[in-house]
DNA sequence: GTGGTCTAGACCACT
DNA sequence: GTGGTCTAGACCACA
């Protein structure tokens, strides 16, 4: 068992269970938990993120409802197997969100669909150049 | 004083005076309500809308402090002059940063740059048919 | 909005909020409860029922889940349209899960296929003979 | 004493000593196990299973107070006789019982007898297929 | 030790 | 009024 990097924003709007389970989802679709991995047991994430046992139940619960771990009462819970195709569908889709708000955000300022483009190669560019 | 075509998602989880603000928001951007016109009554729109009056006036209210309109007691709302440079970077400014998302997202996803454009049009594209 | 006939077993081994469920469910499959009808609040079921009002909660956000009703903060849960063959396909399920069990309990109690169908034109029979 | 066939979902709902138990007992039904046979030791059992020894423990524990098994400190868990007649009626009424609920929920699904009868072997043909 | 359920309060945002 | 979230305990069954 690794111990989670979990980052809380207590005053958030985002409740913090739905906090946990983003970042628990999110290390599990990129790679950085992997099949049968035990988690920290609910109590113990509870100790360490200083929030009370229902909260992590929660994350836990909702997270076995979407399919991305198993709990084994009396055990503990597990990271489940998610296959690529799932992974590769969920970051599409994310992308497609982003653009579409792009494309929201994007009208309101008044921006062409040709200015869209030029933006988003603009930005690939930017972001080639802080790689090299 | 125009009618407003504002659309309702009673059951969406964004809040009521959220999406009437947000509406009347866009309308200012896109020049459909200008400087100086009245807007119905805090009252005449809750009946329109079948919504509380306290919904409106939360609506109203927040739209005043953010500076799009102006409450002039016993008279009714006025939109106010709406600084366009400032409005307008501040968009640009989102749409860079959602489009930023969507590069990274993309790339975790495997998408080229030209699979993103392609991506863009298409979302375009299907924006145009939801509004016809 | 009509009261809901919900009766608990406290101490039963089926927890509580799992036994408001199902029994909201079966309103539903059984049409008692129709689509748009207002369910008791929350806290209005929690008080009737004499249980927390988290527990109550449970109940209704696995309903959501399970896509039975909706709720809308600040107006209340509702319960939402199931189509025919949803209902179908459900009581057909329950059908063959109560066959499964009784060619379970029958091959241990050492009854071959035959008189299982024995066994089920006679309770088919006694079920007519009642009714008359 | 012969080795216990003992097949164990290790992330079932169902806890593990109840397979155990249940396991055990069907075999004694089925006459597989009979009178006076030694089990394996509860140490034995849960190191076969890679189990804890809490665990076959209660199983065997809750066996002896079925009155399925015998348990005789220093020497190890013995089969009992088990009076037929009574396992057999008491399994019969089971059978009854979830055939009854078949054809309840199969009205409501508008399925005739015929149909019943048809799942009832479709459902048994594929119980066989799965022992295979 | 583990997870599952439950309580009896609380505060918050929204209608 | 409504639902949403959260707490800080508790008891239970299971491993």
């Amino acid at each position: 068992m690794r111990v989670l990097r979990i980052v809380l924003a207590y005053q958030s709007s985002i409740p913090i269970y739905e906090q946990i389970k983003e970042q628990i989802k999110a290390s599990v679709l990129s790679r950085e938990l992997s099949e049968n991995e035990l988690l920290p047991s609910i109590r113990q994430l509870a100790r360490d993120l200083k929030v009370s046992v229902m909260t992590t139940t929660r994350a836990y619960n909702d997270l076995e409802i979407e399919g991305y771990i198993v709990t084994v009462p009396g055990k503990g819970c597990y990271i489940k197997k998610v296959d690529d195709d799932f992974i590769k569908s969920k970051h599409i889709n994310e992308t497609k969100k982003a653009l579409t708000l792009a494309i929201h955000q994007g009208s309101i300022a008044g921006l062409t669909i040709l200015e869209l483009h030029k933006l988003l190669d603009e930005l690939e560019e930017q972001r080639h150049e802080k790689c090299d």
